[in-house]
DNA sequence: AATAAATGTTAATCTAGTTTAACATCATTT
DNA sequence: AAATGATGTTAAACTAGATTAACATTTATT
């Protein structure tokens, strides 16, 4: 292990851990390299691993049966990162996780994750409260497909996660909004003409 | 406590219970009974309790600037039914929850879910799942806005939830797929010709 | 520096779904 | 049984966003 220590201080602003627990912790995690582009997880494989990201950046995403491309989320430092319906029931994964630059993770294997729970029952809670905001975060992009213009969305975006704006390309940005590159271009310089 | 049987079997599916586990439970739970047509929460109030449908039908929805009422989603009997983006930070709901009929319910309050956890920790590896899993059919949500039309996204409802169709006026069922009523009514004349 | 590959823009045409408005049917109350 | 309110249908006119296609700019590679 060469840098579990963003990991150790997430895990600890949210539980407790003795000196033990956390000997215990460390040695069931893994340290990851990847570089831009590898994949993390393919459509159709089973999603072995939770992730947490120590630096880089990811996207998940599926391609639907016209070989279209949607981007269902972006992951930075300090983020979670894994197709969670495939972990959990162990199936095969319904989306794609690629880095869109060298990324640095800690991994949580499913086996080891179920041992930490067993051992240190607090995890358990810690990874509740971490789904829950997970679930929230979800349930407030349905209500933003809903009642928001593509502009709007946009907007929202750009507001929310202003990092990211900057690392990621314009096209990946208008996949993750759900619209074409043509539109998010038009709705760019229709902003640029407003102000 | 008039009738707590179909809770208890519910968390048994999941965790196993000693009788004084069993008993602790029931003393923090209880049983409440709303009309048709009551909220059980509304926008702007605090999500106090989480709900356990024992019978009945509820919708949560939220009502936009326009005035425009948004179904988010249908709840029955063996599923759960809060704002928990309100319930678990406290913090004012975004949602409404209303009876579709005569409902009756088991609630866990806030303060009570927290002696719970602690008293019988189990009930945190219960919870964990029951999120994940709410997490993953929101995901699975976010997908299909994006990737199926309107007709696609109907007829998904239909093969997902039979029993919602039948006990739910078509018009909240275009609300949930967020598409006009008058829409919905063309999709199903469409479907009627092209069989 | 030259070329290729990746990313971004503009504009014309098209379409899924909205809006409006009038009417039809069904259920509930008196 | 009549009347009221809730739910559902049809059709015409409209709009947000998609599609197509050509071109512009930036970045990476030789």
């Amino acid at each position: 292990m060469t840098n579990p220590q963003p990991i150790l201080e997430y895990i600890k602003k949210h539980v407790d851990l003795t000196a033990e627990e956390e000997e215990i912790l460390l040695s069931k995690i893994t340290d990851r390299r990847y570089l831009k582009n590898q994949y993390i997880v393919q459509q159709g494989d089973i999603c072995k691993t939770i992730n947490f990201i120590i630096s880089g950046c990811t996207k998940m995403f599926y391609v639907d049966e016209e070989g279209q491309e949607h981007i269902i989320m972006f992951s930075v430092e300090d983020w979670w990162s894994s197709d969670l319906g495939s972990f959990i029931t162990q199936t095969p994964a319904d989306f794609n996780i690629q880095c869109l630059e060298n990324t640095q993770l800690i991994q949580f294997s499913y086996d080891h994750l179920e041992i930490l729970y067993k051992e240190i029952p607090k995890l358990e809670r810690l990874f509740r409260k971490i789904t829950e905001r997970a679930f929230v975060a979800s349930q407030k992009r349905v209500v933003r497909n809903f009642s928001l213009s593509a502009k709007e969305q946009y907007l929202t975006f750009k507001n929310t996660y202003p990092k990211i704006e900057q690392r990621v390309p314009q096209y990946m940005i208008a996949s993750y909004l759900g619209i074409t590159k043509e539109f998010l271009s038009k709705i760019k310089s229709q902003l640029i003409q407003d102000q």
